[in-house]
RNA sequence: GGUGGGAUGGCCGAGAGGCGAGGCAACGGCCUGCAAAGCCGUGUACACGGGUUCGAAUCCCGUUCCCACCUCCA
């Protein structure tokens, strides 16, 4: 794989706990043990989530296993909740295949955005016995208690309860008034561990009756089976930090385990300055955008701002994104007509902003920078020189999940240069085409050869003249 | 009410006391039969009002506006 970069400054990560950049230091060498919050498959996936959920952290994964560490990362499914049971009961369906249905259809848009696949996606389903386990271990150290059938956590008793998120019991808003309060919950702040199952309801015998679990409490048992009770980085949406991960670490706390060193979350797309969210119903799916854009494209939209910061979507900020990523696809495709393209490790600039808290926009800048140096070098006909700008150009895209010449993307075709059936056949068809023209142009008929590229172009063909000859490409963009 | 994050040139988007990140768009030039692509060049932007400083988009004080979390949310 890649060479391991001797850096000056060490991985830097911004930690949500102590709100502040600091650096990495992973609790064994060499190893970093990643647990990082999925969906909730209860719909479709958005573009909020495939960057929040998919993107943010597998650049993170990447990042980490460039530099030389083993990775361990591990992607919860919440499958089963209130909203999955009201759905599935809305639509006459069971709630596992809804649930299903949905896990599926996340998966496939992480495959499609280029995500790598988790060591493991745990389903909450999955871990009843670890779930019941731990929280007959809050109920013996005193930091829970059973009631009506429920089982909640009881804030108050945990002294760093807040060190997360902030938040002060006292000071939080009070939410609706609660039936289970009085009756059951002691404090209003108090949150379910085990839920009472309705009639009606899927439910697991437990030592407090049948039910299911709460949500916070999945996750903090699915990370301990998979990565022991410390572990390196938990990570998720900004949305998570209160009240999902501020719960989730007063659960493992609760219990005696350190739980995660570092928290990382990750902001989200908006729409017209708010939240894309379900409920607003400004949602942005996957399948809708690939109509209009190459997944690759899309990709690099969502990777182009820094994690910590919000995407403001808009379908020209989108196209911009398309057309700039077409520069460097452009220059690495030119390249690569001349020469084989290798992957080259990535120049130290391009390091040190990754290593400065994952700072993409500027670490592209550095890429953009190569691109320019090697287009030059192409204008020139220094191939040597432009070849090797491409093979760091790709170094550093394969580090962003970006790299159009390895899976999932495989675009080398697309100019004919390899040896895909598909691409081969349409080269053979345009190759006449192309030659009536180039004969047109020598005989400077330039009437005849324009028409012949105007046809193409209507069937979708791009038609380029280069010092080498025409080239063909497969026009991407709408309008 | 509590907690946190923002406002940067036509657009997107970095930066965080002092050589104008980068991209898209635009304009001029080179190249081209014409294009396209590419290369070269062109922009004195940092919400507002004060202050500190030799020097502020960056620090301090104040103001306005926006967003998010405190209920399910990537």
């Amino acid at each position: 794989m890649a060479t391991p970069y001797h850096r000056r400054v060490a991985l830097h990560l911004y930690d949500t706990a102590t709100r502040s950049v600091r650096p990495f230091e992973p609790l064994q060498p060499g190893k970093v043990s990643l647990y990082h919050c999925g969906a909730t498959v209860q719909y479709s996936p958005h573009i909020g989530h495939l960057r929040g959920a998919g993107i943010v952290y597998d650049v993170l994964r990447r990042w980490l296993e460039y530099r030389g560490f083993e990775v361990t990362q591990v992607r919860n499914v919440t499958d089963i909740d209130d909203k999955i049971l009201t759905k599935a009961a809305e639509a006459g369906r069971p709630w596992w295949e809804w649930a299903t249905t949905y896990e599926r259809a996340f998966d496939d848009a992480y495959d499609i955005l280029g995500c790598l696949r988790p060591a493991v996606e745990p389903r909450a389903t999955g871990h009843i016995p670890q779930i019941i386990r731990l929280i007959g271990e809050l109920i013996d150290a005193g930091k829970a208690y059973a009631a009506c059938g429920d089982v909640y956590f009881a804030v108050r008793d945990q002294p760093d309860y807040g060190f997360l998120s902030g938040q002060r019991i006292d000071d939080m808003q009070q939410g609706e008034p609660d039936d289970a309060v009085g009756a059951c919950k002691k404090d209003p702040a108090d949150f379910t561990l085990w839920k009472a199952a309705k009639p009606g309801e899927p439910s697991w015998d437990s030592p407090w009756g049948p039910g299911r679990p709460g949500w916070h409490i999945e996750c903090t048992a699915m990370a301990r089976t998979y990565l022991g009770d410390q572990f390196d980085i938990h990570g998720g949406g900004l949305d998570l930090v209160f009240p999902h991960h501020e719960n989730e670490a007063a659960q493992a706390h609760g219990a005696g385990l350190p739980f995660a060193r570092y928290w990382m979350h990750s902001h989200w797309v908006t729409m017209a300055g708010e939240k894309m969210s379900k409920s607003l119903g400004n949602t942005l799916g996957v399948e809708a955008l690939t109509r209009t854009v190459r997944p690759i494209a899309l990709r690099y939209y969502l990777v182009s701002v820094h994690y910590r910061s919000s995407i403001e979507y808009s379908p020209e900020a989108l196209d911009d994104a398309a057309r700039a990523f077409e520069r460097i696809e452009g220059f690495l495709h030119r390249a690569a007509a001349h020469g084989e393209v290798g992957l080259a490790p990535v120049p130290e600039e391009f390091a040190d902003a990754m290593d400065d808290d994952l700072s993409v926009p500027r670490a592209l800048a550095v890429v953009h920078d190569a691109v320019r140096s090697g287009n030059a070098a192409t204008a020139d006909g220094s191939w040597a020189a432009a070849l090797e700008q491409a093979a760091k150009v790709r170094g550093m895209l394969s580090v962003l999940g970006l790299d159009p010449f390895a899976a999932p993307w495989n675009t080398a075709g697309k100019t004919g240069q390899d040896s895909d059936r598909l691409v081969v056949a349409t080269g053979a068809l345009l190759s006449g085409f192309l030659a009536e023209r180039t004969a047109a142009r020598q005989a400077k008929d330039f009437a005849t050869a324009d028409q012949i590229r105007d046809r193409l172009a209507r069937a979708g063909f791009v038609i380029e003249d280069t010092p080498d000859g025409p080239v063909w490409s497969v026009a991407d963009r709408n309008g």
